[in-house]
DNA sequence: TATGAATGAGTCTTCATTCAT
DNA sequence: CATGAATGAAGACTCATTCAT
């Protein structure tokens, strides 16, 4: 997947020990800071500290506080929809199709809690409008593959419902909720991952697909 | 649901005289402000302005801002839990009783996105750890309730798991999940609530629990 | 004369020594900088700083930096205002008058010239437009007060123009020029202000009125 | 006119192929930008950018930004002096060459808002003093033209005052106020400009001067 | 019990300027 | 001659919190 934003000018690595400061260093800071305390918790002061520049430093990479998160988003969910993306380009039946990119995408939420909190974890408001809007253009990627196949088993007579999007968002939401839990209660004692993910996919599709004969 | 922290005097007649002003006011204030603006926009000032006392006077009724915080999730979540515990006590067949729990649940979080997003939507550092663990043992209160029904499905072998525990989590999880994506994703255009609900019962019980014959 | 503007609350005078402060020390100190640095050079620290509090604490008095910049213009013509207005109602001649009135303004101008230059010397996009307009609208009164002697010598056939509004721009105009020459360039050497005065209003209103027969 | 800072290097040719960039070319956008957006608003890096180079080049050219600032003030009122130094020399009737040389200094600072306020707007310590005293110096310059026109009235015997000096402060400060509140009060409706400076002059000038029988 | 006044730390952002290259 | 990267100081303003009263 081709990203718009995800193209860093590549410039020219100057000494190290000088403090010369690229795009790349600052976004590794800005991500681990914006996923630690929020949106509105991550201060360029911070993030500028935690590089080792100024604050003034981070402007001349990035226009605004805003321009670093919506990148940040951007390359954030970028591994996780190539990984969905390919599953998706593979010559399965469409149900396992499914079945495996709604783990995939799970699978990756629980590895990457940061990532996955910071483009699907946003959403009420704590965002100015405009970026939110961005931030879900990009959540938005996944959700398409989703229901590119969905469509397919619709056409295929195999969903139980008959609308690709209300079967994805159902199946999207179950995912999205056990990822959020398991992120957001460490304080519980969880069972194996792949075990939770299994289970939630089984009883989900099973509910929402024909079983084929 | 009896509340540890929410019994205000409700002796004292308000308009007394010289404005003064007890708890339940500032909260229902709050109530107001924390859950239109969200966290951060919750500042002192406004909530004080909305009562209309000096924000100094805040501070004679709670510590803290977080205090305030905790009480208004507590007694956001009040209802919820008054209306699943009812439910639970109905004397239904378990597994309708869970369905409708679970309907229940997600039809409030819905119907009352800023009380949900309190208690339910945190969990990601934002709030320091002790206060997150405070929220954590308000948002397990309901939880528990869908606990003990598993449990009495299980003990009647009607669990496809073997754990009543990871049978509540898969299916909350799910109905967090849709939640969290409906409110958070305004600019979709959404299926009939019930509808969603329904059919994502449907699913995740469906594959959770036998078919009873 | 009455002014929107300047009702300072009164509030009660605390304990000097406590370093509490009020409106009136604020806008003492605040005019004085306002007028030796101008808007952009006025900032709300070296204010603060300049009475001895913190920055904060204008934010009590004042909602914004341009309400203090208001408050000041306002006050400071409005002695200007209250001594043109009580020559405007002596029963004199209406050129005497006129020109009595002008000679006051300028000697205002002369002795006060601060005052002067924040409500006259604006005008060339230092101020955000609206701001400027409320500053516009206050530099406007004495304008009225003149239009008015100015339209009785109108009917009185007594002007050389067929307008009012002209006759009292060109003569303000002159006024205005001669106040801010001398202000502005202190580095040469100027007659005494009493000469300059009679000189242009000689000139000038000899020119726009016809001489009494 | 000859301007000691005026003089870039007309030789090396622009366009040349490292980007090579002179004086001129900063000073040209520098001046368009200082007009237009005011001291203040004419930063160091829109004047660069305008003219496509780094900031730092800047520094190259001139050592400050007050520095270009005093040059853009010479370049800006030279077609001023020009103007005026050739009605200076035409041969015409003393009264009627103030005249004209006043007109067109009128009609310049009408025309040219932001050159004029450069220059002549100036002078209430908002400049650091030793660059006011440059702004002062090239301010004078049409002074002094005026000066020479109203010392060869007063040995003619054709002034009411016994001080040129006098005399020119007079006229001059008329128009300059004139001009300056026609500028900064856009907001009033105003007459025709031509009228505006016919009658200003008329007035003036008819009280300044002997008629000549 | 309540308040008006005050504060210090913090927010994002912009500026003129400099340094090593 | 020119630059990209960086900086320190400053801009207005807001916050939760704390005094003395």
């Amino acid at each position: 997947m081709t990203t718009a934003l995800a193209q860093p000018p590549k410039s020219t690595r100057k000494a190290k020990g000088h403090g010369h400061l690229r795009r790349a260093e600052i976004l590794e800071a800005a991500q681990r800071i914006f996923l630690r305390d929020g949106y509105e918790g991550a201060t360029i002061r911070k993030i500028a500290q935690d590089v080792g520049v100024s604050s003034t430093a981070l402007y001349m990479h990035f226009s605004d506080k805003d321009e670093m998160l919506l990148e940040i988003a951007d390359s954030a969910v970028c591994p996780l929809h190539d990984i969905i993306s390919e599953i998706s380009g593979q010559s399965l039946d469409a149900g396992e199709r499914l079945r495996l990119m709604l783990a995939a995408y799970s699978r990756f939420g629980l590895a990457n809690p940061s990532a996955y909190r910071l483009v699907y974890g946003s959403g009420f408001g704590e965002l100015p409008p405009a970026r939110q809007a961005r931030v879900n253009e990009i959540s938005s990627r996944c959700y398409e593959l989703f229901v590119e196949v969905a469509a397919e088993l619709l056409a295929d007579g195999r969903l139980r419902v008959d609308s690709a999007d209300l079967a994805v968002r159902v199946a999207w939401g179950a995912c999205h909720g056990l990822v959020m839990l398991r992120l957001g209660r460490a304080d519980m004692a969880w069972e194996d991952d792949e075990l939770l993910i299994a289970l939630l996919l089984d009883a989900t599709l099973g509910g929402l697909l024909k079983s084929r004969n």
